[in-house]
DNA sequence: GCTGGCACTCTCTTCTTTCGAGTGCTAATA
DNA sequence: TATTAGCACTCGAAAGAAGAGAGTGCCAGC
C-alpha cells in the first residue's frame, strides 16, 4: 500500500526531528515546522493512521510518535534527502585520509578511527577475506647464525623476518632453501602448505637444521595473518554520548560486543563489487541479537587485489542516517581510489550515492 | 605519625570490604569481620580517629567510611596482603601469554588485551621511546620496475617494503644505492638523516630517477615508528561494570580521554630498569586532571635491546590494588623473559613483588 | 580503656500529588 | 468530504512527604 504524498512528508518530518531531539514528536510540532499547512488536528489523524500502518509508534498513550523500523526502513528508502557533503567537509575528509594513509600500509585501523571521528558513533572496520598467496621469496644471508626470509605476497607487499639461530648454517644451504621455495612454495594458498610439502622441502635441500620449518612456519604465519579477515572497532566510547545509551548496561552490552570484534556485519554476499553502494541494516534487520535495536551503515571499498573491505558505524536506530551514510559513502570512495586499481572517479567528484538495504522487514 | 597496630587492622579491613562491596563500610561489618576482638564501639573511636588523620572520610555524617587517596596509599604501601597467584592462575597466565607472543611481533597491544581480560580493568601498553637505527640495508632487484627495501634494525627486527616504480632502473644503480646506503646509513637515528645526507648519497650514486629518496623516505618512516613511543588502550568497556561509573558522563569522560591515547603516564624516569616494580598511582596522585579520581597500576617490561616498556590498568582508585598488582607484575616477568635479553628467572618462580609508588600526598 | 545503650542524623525508598504535553473525539466549518 | 477548533482525558515525569534503616556520637558503667 502506497502513502500519500503528505503522509511521507509527516512521516520524514517525525523521524528529523526525532534523529534531532530523540524526543518523542508531537503533532503541533510537525505543524509548526513549516512544510505542512494543516492544523495539528489534521496531523494527529495522519499520525494514527501511520501508526495503524505500522511506520510510528507511541511510547504510551499520550505521548508523541516515535518511528519504528519500519518506518526507519521507509524513512532511509525513500523519504530522506541525500545530504551532500560541503566542499569543506569533502576537503576535510581528504586531507585526513591521505595523511593517514601516508603512513605504513595496515592503517585501515585508523581509517577506522577516522571514520568514527567524522560521524561520531563507533566504526567498524573489516578486511576482505582473501586467498593471499607468495609470489617470491628471498632469503638474505647475514652470518653464520642469521639471516633474512622476504617474502613478497600476491598484493605486492613484502613481509621479512629476522631469523638468529643458536647454531650456524652454511650459505649454500641458504640458497638451495631460497630456490626451492622459490620453486614448490610460490602460488599456493595457506592450506597448500602441507606437512608433506614442507617434509619433501627439507629432504631435497638435505637440510638436517631445521632451517625449512622455520621458514615454512614463518610462510605460514604470514599467509594466515594477511588471508584472515580482521575485524576493528574504534570510538566504543562514542555510544555514551547517545541519550539511549545512558543505560550503562545497556551501553556496557553493546560496547563488549563491539569489542568482541567481528560478528557484527550480515553475510556481505549482497555487496555489488563495482558502487559505492552504502548498506543500511536498521535494529531487528540485524543479525546478531546484541544488535537488534541499533543500526549499522556500512560502506565497501576496493581495497585492490580484487578484493573488498568494509567500513562501517553502529549507533542508535535513532541515527543520522543521512550524514553518515554521506560521509561514510565518501570515505569508502575515497579509499577505492587510493587503494583499488585504476579508473576511479576524479577527487572532489561525489553525486551518486546509493543506499540499499534489506526491504522493510516485519515489525515486531 | 605512626599509626597503632590496631588502626593499621582497622584500615585494612576497611579497605579491603570496600574494595570488595563498593559501600561506606561500618564499625558493625569490620567488628564482625573477626580479626579484632573488640566491640563496635571501640572500633567507632578509631574509625573516627582515622578521619581526623586523614585516612578515611565520611560521604556524609551517619554514613560509613570511605578510604580517602592517603588511605590507600598506606594500604598499597604496608597493609594489603602481597597477593600470591594460584599455580591454575600463574599457568593460564603463561598460557596465554605464548599463545599470543607466538604470532607476528607487534602483538603488544594483544597483551594489553590480555592484561585487560585478566583484571576486568582497561589496560594500557606504551612502548619505550628509543633512539632506533637501521643495522644493515639490502635492497633486492626484482625486475626492471620493482626492487624491495630490507631494513634490519638494531632490535634485530627486519622491516620491508616493495617498491613499484613507474619507470624502469638498472640492476647497478640498485647495486650502487644498497652499498651507499650500508655505508653512510647505517647507526644513525632518525634526527641524523637530513636532507643533506640524502641529496649526498643521492649524488654519489649518480641518481637520476629519485630513488634515493624513496629509500630514505622509508628509512625515516620505519625509524619515525619504530622509536615513537606508541600508547594502546583496550577494554576501556571495563568501566562500565564498576559501580563508580554509572553515570554515563563520568565514563564517558574518562573514556574519551583513554581513547586518545597517551599521556596516561608520569614521567616514568622513577622506574627502576631491572625490577619486577610495580607502581601504583592513587587518585590525585596522577597528572592528568581526567584521572584524578581513578587509579593506575602499572607494572614495566624488558623490551629487549635495553630498553622498556610500559604495561597497566586504569580503574577506580576502590581498586583491587594486591590481585592487579600480582598480575600485572607475572605478566610483566613473562614479558620479560620472553622479548628481554638472557638472564630471566625460571618460569614458575614468582614470590618477590615490589610495589612503589609516590609516597602519601597532602590530602585535598 | 573498653563496652552497651540510646538519641540523633541523614540518605534511600516508596507513595502520593501535581503538572503538562499530547492525544482522541466531536461538532462546526469550508 | 476534508479540515479545523475545542475539550475532556490519559499517562508519564517531576516534586513533595513519610517512613525505614544504617550508622554515628556520646555517655555512663564496667
Amino acid at each position: 500500500m502506497e502513502l500519500s504524498d503528505r503522509k511521507k512528508k509527516i512521516l520524514a518530518a517525525v523521524v528529523d526531528e526525532y534523529i534531532r531531539t530523540a524526543e518523542p514528536v508531537g503533532s503541533k510540532a510537525i505543524a509548526q515546522s513549516g512544510s505542512l499547512n494543516c492544523s495539528s488536528a489534521t496531523i494527529r489523524n495522519e499520525l494514527a493512521e501511520l501508526v495503524n500502518m505500522g511506520y510510528l509508534e507511541q511510547p504510551h498513550t499520550s505521548a508523541g510518535r516515535v518511528p519504528t523500523p519500519m518506518g526507519y526502513r521507509m524513512y532511509v528508502n525513500e523519504l530522506m534527502e541525500k545530504q551532500k557533503l560541503s566542499l569543506e567537509e569533502t576537503e576535510e575528509i581528504n586531507r585526513r585520509l591521505n595523511l593517514k594513509l601516508q603512513e605504513l600500509d595496515d592503517t585501515i585501523s585508523d581509517v577506522g578511527r577516522l571514520a568514527s571521528q567524522l560521524t561520531d558513533y563507533p566504526a567498524l572496520t573489516i578486511t576482505a577475506q582473501t586467498a593471499m598467496t607468495v609470489k617470491r621469496f628471498d632469503l638474505i644471508y647475514v652470518d653464520a647464525n642469521t639471516f633474512i626470509i622476504v617474502l613478497t605476497l600476491s598484493n605486492n607487499t613484502a613481509k621479512s623476518k629476522l631469523v638468529h639461530l643458536p647454531i650456524s648454517v652454511d650459505q649454500d644451504l641458504v640458497q638451495r632453501l631460497s630456490s626451492l621455495f622459490n620453486a614448490s612454495f610460490t602460488g599456493i594458498t595457506q592450506e597448500a602448505v602441507t606437512p608433506v610439502l614442507i617434509h619433501s622441502t627439507e629432504r631435497a635441500a638435505d637440510d638436517t637444521m631445521g632451517l625449512t620449518a622455520v621458514i615454512a612456519a614463518f610462510v605460514l604465519e604470514t599467509l594466515h595473518e594477511v588471508s584472515t579477515p580482521t575485524a576493528f572497532v574504534t570510538g566504543e566510547n562514542r555510544l555514551l554520548s547517545q541519550p539511549e545509551f545512558r543505560d550503562p548496561d545497556k551501553a556496557h552490552k553493546l560496547m563488549s560486543y563491539l569489542s568482541g570484534g567481528g560478528h557484527i556485519l550480515p553475510p556481505s554476499e549482497g555487496m555489488a563489487p563495482g558502487s559505492d553502494e552504502v548498506r543500511v541494516l536498521i535494529g531487528p534487520e540485524n543479525v546478531a541479537e546484541e544488535l537488534k535495536d541499533s543500526s549499522v551503515v556500512i560502506a565497501s571499498y576496493d581495497a585492490g587485489d580484487n578484493t573488498r573491505g568494509l567500513i562501517g558505524v553502529v549507533g542508535p536506530t535513532r541515527m543520522d542516517y543521512s550524514t553518515v551514510a554521506a560521509k561514510l559513502s565518501f570515505l569508502a570512495a575515497g579509499l577505492s581510489r587510493r587503494l583499488g586499481g585504476g579508473e576511479a572517479p576524479p577527487e572532489g567528484m561525489h553525486n551518486k550515492l546509493i543506499i540499499k538495504g534489506d526491504t522493510g522487514n516485519e515489525r515486531r
